[in-house]
DNA sequence: CAGGTCTCCTGCTAGC
DNA sequence: TGCTAGCAGGAGACCT
């Protein structure tokens, strides 16, 4: 399930490949990839565009081409691969990309859940992207800013957390994380977050999520490795899919609780 | 506006 | 061993 830090390890690896490249034509399989879109304009408007840029804001990948950005969210198993152009299609392939006459770039989602945007460059405000709070590094991020945002929010943390348009980029396993380094139980209303517990979700966002940078990410429940991305960050974790085991503060068992209908693991002796 | 529930989708897994 | 029901989950739609 890519957050952010597996969504910058696939943005860095397209890139060096794809940068410079053009899109000569695209094959679209599942239409609801590209939601609430005439697929035809979409293919026509693509066609010949080259990828200057390839960048993130929060878990979307923007593909910056001539005249559009091409908007990529992954959702929960969404990924790149390449092929030859005369490659069969395989299962799970919804959209072709045929880059210079050359090579097939191809979008591959188990469960289609990934949504794609072809939106011009100058309405972008009409995107989702447009309602992404901060990014982590972000240095408007403060506890006066999470203060402010959390004030009406009687939510469990961990729910909040999640919020994309009040930090962007953070997912299931990275929230579970941070609670657990910040100490802060995940059943507590955001609006109850004191000022240096706010504070300690801000270090540890921005810690944990660079450190999964590093190890290019976490890889969980992934039972192809084609994507050609497999990092590292699940030797790291401290609570998430850990239950049962000891914590590494003080050896009670983690547990695994529902939260806002998610899986979320921690500690009830050290996190309060 | 805040928050609850449903939906999308398919492979995996627990339970019989 | 083989089958099936239920689960997992990011974010938008829709409802209260």
């Amino acid at each position: 399930m890519p957050e952010l830090p597996e969504v910058e390890t696939v943005r860095r690896a397209l890139i060096k490949k794809l940068k410079g490249k053009h899109i000569k034509e695209i094959t679209v399989l599942h239409n609801n990839i590209f939601e609430k879109q005439d697929i035809e304009n979409v293919k026509e408007n693509i066609k010949n565009q080259t990828i200057n840029d390839i960048s993130r804001r929060g878990k979307w990948l923007e593909f910056v081409l001539d005249d559009y950005y091409l908007l990529s969210h992954l959702r929960m198993e969404g990924k790149y691969i390449y092929r030859n152009l005369d490659d069969p299609i395989e299962k799970h392939e919804h959209v072709l990309f045929n880059i210079d006459n050359n090579f097939s770039l191809r979008y591959k989602d188990v469960r289609k859940f990934g949504k794609m945007y072809l939106i011009k460059k100058d309405e972008l405000e009409k995107s989702p992207i447009s309602k992404l709070g901060l990014e982590p590094w972000d240095k408007e991020l403060t506890p006066s800013y999470l203060k402010e945002k959390y004030q009406k929010k009687s939510l469990p943390i961990k729910t909040v957390l999640l919020d994309q348009e009040i930090i962007t980029g953070i997912g299931n396993i990275y929230a579970d994380e941070i609670l657990f380094l910040s100490r802060i139980n995940p059943h507590k209303k955001a609006k109850d977050i004191k000022e240096k517990e706010l504070q300690r979700i801000i270090d540890n966002t921005k810690q944990v999520l660079d450190k999964a940078i590093e190890e290019k990410g976490t890889t969980i429940r992934s039972y192809t490795s084609e994507e050609g991305v497999t990092g590292n960050n699940q030797n790291n974790l401290y609570v998430h899919m850990r239950q049962g085991e000891p914590c590494s503060v003080c050896k009670n068992k983690i547990i695994k609780e529902k939260i806002g209908g998610r899986g979320t693991y921690y500690c009830k002796y050290c996190q309060k």
